[in-house]
DNA sequence: CTGTTAGCGCCTTCAA
DNA sequence: TTGAAGGCGCTAACAG
């Protein structure tokens, strides 16, 4: 084992007989503009391979002031899918580019998150995402407006920052879509309700899955109001099954669609052939379900790479980019070709 | 707004009207230690705040080799519960030491993780945490083995490298302890087996239950093998409950006990009446099941914090931390005290 | 108690 | 096509 101490570009340049210049240009993939003698290069090369040189990133990021880093700081908390999945897109949409990933998690506290960012700022990071467990409008600190930065999962209508959402809307048109592909023979309705006030992820898939049903002359029977838990859905959807018996439920979440799915069980109730259940999310949850649930992603991991495209192309537009969402379906939806087993 | 070029220490020295040494000095909070007049020291704040300003932390890394930065890579691919919970672990623990994360994920490719460790020696970082998704004895790259690097949720025999690892047998040996608690009625099953090569969780979660069975003389009943999902396990114990009944089962995972509680319920057996089961992970899922799911606890939360601890402390010693499992109490084993309910 | 000085390793004009 | 020189912003000996 080598127990060379670590080489520096000067060393490379030594062993190479050339000067730091020289090695430099090459190292940086300029040799052919500079015009370089290939044998140079090579001799170059050889050398930096030979020491197992790396490049002083703190040295280049003084002198360039770049650091081909981003900061990502998030309010994620018990941070489950979300977090994951969106750092996963993320850092991947970076590597890419050849820049890396530094994180913060707020936990909701304002100077905490003041803190991170400042951290952030002294380390140079070359953009700031800012992301939010819950879709929300939101008002961005003066810190985020002054630097180059993008919203992930949430936007600020003052500050006209880029912000990449959910198409939430449209998912709840998609939400709709499904149930009524199969053919609807009863009431639909939807299970949820609006969790905190800046959320906004309910309200506007609930509007989509209203207009796409309007659209089809079924109009939406109601709404059974429930926390977005499993317990509370559960709670909820007995009551409301000791009342009527709907055709569809749309559930704004997986977590509500489990607790649906408990309570249609103890009601003797089997999807899909007696209640057809579509909800949103896309979690591995719905995939554990039986029957499998159809779900309306959300593309978390996509939303991480958009964001951070959107801040290193520069261009970063002020606008909101809403990704779509697709449908993972699975076969709790009633199907005309569908028939009951015994 | 003032828009104002970013402020250097030399800028906030010259308005405090004394040199770069000393403001930064004051800045480093080294002023008692230097003596410098608390009026000075008042000055050179002010001067501070009132440019805004914030060291520029390429210059000091480049001083100072070091950068207060912890490179975290791990092969975690769909990255559910661990991945979040395991970084936000290891950043707060960063965090409280006035560190910063920065993270890769290597996708199991051997190459990525090499570019991707590469690129974190260039960019300086104090230490290294490899982690890995799955519980697993590894083999460490000679890159890791050269840097001051702590192993997450693996080891390596062969390579000294400090380990952190969730205690798995002593987790298996109360897994057990709990069915023992409410008494046994009958036999006692496993539901699970090992997944992959390398992974060591399920050998030592299965020992730990046999040894703590065997002590309470009520041995092993058998183990219903299965892989560790959902539908795998449904499976699995449809098929077993068709020629036994249980008195309980110990499932390797909360996927396993998920698809267990499907087939249970499919056969008319209560949980906990008739069955009691038990399983390991202490996912969210474990609280969304009906009735709640006994379960021990991953602490990846924990684990990414003493992993950084421990890199931080520099003590590093060379062995494995074994990181205590806590056991999280449902309803899903029969108790003495509990009743079926009308 | 405070200022002067000298780099950390790299990039990049400017000359040769 | 290559080399010499200066400086990015900060810290830390070493003087005073």
């Amino acid at each position: 084992v080598r127990k060379t101490r670590k080489a520096r570009l000067s060393d490379v340049a030594a062993l190479a007989n050339v000067s730091a210049t020289t090695a430099s240009y090459i190292l940086n993939g300029r040799s052919a503009q500079m015009r370089i003698s290939p044998e140079t290069e090579a001799r170059v090369r050889r050398a930096a391979a030979e020491l197992d040189y790396r490049p002083n990133a703190s040295a280049r990021n003084l002198r360039t002031a770049r650091t081909r880093t981003i900061g990502v700081v998030s309010d994620l908390v018990a941070g489950g899918q979300f977090a994951s999945q969106m750092l996963t897109g993320a850092s991947a949409a970076a590597r890419r580019r050849d820049h890396v990933i530094v994180i913060g998690e707020s936990q909701g506290d304002a100077e905490l998150e003041a803190l991170l960012i400042g951290e952030m700022l002294e380390r140079g990071v070359d953009g700031l995402v800012y992301a939010t467990m819950v879709t929300a409008e939101i008002t961005a600190s003066r810190l985020l407006q002054q630097e180059r930065t993008v919203l992930l999962n949430c936007f600020d209508r003052t500050a006209s920052l880029p912000a990449v959402v959910p198409d939430e809307y449209d998912g709840g048109r998609r939400a709709a879509e499904e149930v009524l592909a199969g053919g609807v023979a009863g009431e639909v309705y939807v299970v949820g309700e609006m969790p905190s006030p800046g959320a906004i992820a309910g309200r506007l898939r609930l509007d989509g899955i209203s207009d796409a049903l309007a659209a089809a002359h079924v109009p939406l029977a109601g709404v059974v109001a429930c926390d977005w838990s499993v317990p509370a859905a559960y709670e909820a959807v007995h009551a409301f099954l000791a009342r009527g018996r709907p055709s569809a439920l749309i559930c704004l979440n997986d977590r509500i669609a489990m607790g649906a799915y408990q309570a249609l069980a103890l009601h003797g109730l089997e999807i899909p052939y007696d209640v057809s259940v579509v909800s949103f999310d896309g979690s591995e949850l719905a995939d554990w379900l039986r029957p499998r649930l159809t779900s309306v992603v959300l593309p978390y991991a996509e939303l991480g790479e958009r964001a951070v495209d959107l801040l290193l192309d520069g261009q970063a537009r002020t606008g909101v980019t809403r990704v779509p969402m697709p449908v993972a379906r699975g076969a709790s939806v009633r199907s005309r070709g569908r028939v009951r087993p015994f």
